[in-house]
DNA sequence: GCAAAAGTGTTTCACGTACACCCATGT
DNA sequence: ACATGGGTGTACGTGAAACACTTTTGC
């Protein structure tokens, strides 16, 4: 191959840490590597750039390729460039994380050849290259954004109740919240629609659902809205 | 060259977004290109990546080597990964912004062959590459960090006064603030040391110079303070 | 009728905000 | 003495935090 800047290149690969909630905890996507190094361990989903796409296409596509993954939140995490982050060669990661909504979305546990699975954030195994430090940068990031960007969402259906929601801040943040505090807040920002619509199949009272206006939330961001729970 | 792992492989580049403050305005730091492509015009000190060397130490070696600076503050911004960022080639950038005290610190304007100049941000020329995208992603970065992080003192000399600080404040911000609002809640935080100093050769009263209190903010900071303005 | 979660207001306190004058120093 | 910024306190209003009971539904 030629290239017109010649100086040694590192890899780049870009990672994924993709973050999923269900009625339990947090959970994130891992795969079995199927190939050395580190053959047979867990590791975040990701793999070679190529020449022809953007670092968040490169991302996109591990995603789908590896993880059957399509269309979710995606966005650039941290690139991490040690000398030692794989014994065989110099490589520089791009890590990504997402959000995926995991009750709607059963996710293939295999697409690729290797295996995929959703491992609870309490009980990660031991990761290949510096893939733990790459979760827990992902792990600070999700808690640090939630607090001040609506994205929490993105982990819910679109359809969802208050206490869903509340559930997940929970989750995430790893304290518990007053429940009509949390309500009056999260109410009073008006960007959720409250539908004539409650859950279903639930054994006690069923709540009412909501969604959140994306719209509304654009406009008010314009005018220096700040979204804070 | 041999590489472990055979795909073709972007180049790999480390740009740095300098800011530092003076009696005027925020300033960026940029250089003229001496060589092609963009040659002669301006963009920001960066270089390509060494294989023996982490991402953090490009940056800083390329400071160093194009501006004459050491020891600054400095922190990953975002990487850019766009296929036509360089006309000759695949070029992937991980762009760093560094915070610099441009008063004790009269930073060579050439180190390197090339020039090096401080702009005022109000009036950056045409930059090269994508350059001016990643100075607007790297000043919304400062702007966003410096309400909740004491990042501004980086800015400022060691010894400063309370006015110094909200003028920082007032620039980088773009917005007027009370002047005893804001010494109340700077000082409250308890992360200023108080000295018994003065300021010297000013033509009107002389304020009392401070001190930002790092060992205490770390301390703070692990129990769960946070800083804000 | 009972278990399980939904839904709902008020009081209290802390903090942010608005605001104006005297002081010290150098020329 | 005058010009220039340094330094200081209070009153008010908003928003965060604490807190418990009734309602609905499925079993």
């Amino acid at each position: 191959m030629s290239y017109s800047y010649k100086f040694p290149r590192p890899a780049l690969t870009v990672d994924c840490v993709v973050f999923g909630l269900d009625a339990q905890d947090l959970k994130v996507m891992l795969i079995q590597r199927a190939i050395p190094p580190f053959q047979g361990q867990w590791a975040l989903p990701g793999g070679f750039v190529r020449m022809d796409e953007t670092l968040e296409e490169a991302a996109m596509r591990e995603l789908r390729e590896e993880t059957g993954i399509r269309e979710v939140f995606l966005e650039q995490l941290y690139t991490f460039g040690n000398l030692d982050r794989d014994p065989r060669d110099r490589v520089v990661t791009v890590a990504y994380y997402a959000l995926v909504n995991l009750s709607e979305y059963h996710i293939q546990a295999t697409t690729d050849a290797k295996d995929a699975a959703w491992f609870s954030i309490t009980e990660i195994p031991t990761l290949a290259f510096d893939h733990e430090r790459i979760l827990s940068v992902g792990l600070a990031r999700l808690k640090g954004k939630l607090r001040y960007e609506p994205i929490g969402f993105e982990l819910l259906p679109k359809k969802f109740t208050l206490s869903q929601l509340q559930r997940l801040y929970e989750t995430v943040l790893g304290e518990t919240l007053d429940k009509r505090n949390f309500r009056k807040k999260i109410l009073s920002m008006g960007l959720l629609i409250g539908l004539n619509e409650t859950e279903k199949n639930v054994t006690h009272r069923a709540a009412q659902l909501y969604e959140f206006d994306e719209a509304t939330y654009r406009q008010l961001k314009e005018k220096g809205f700040n979204f804070e729970v």
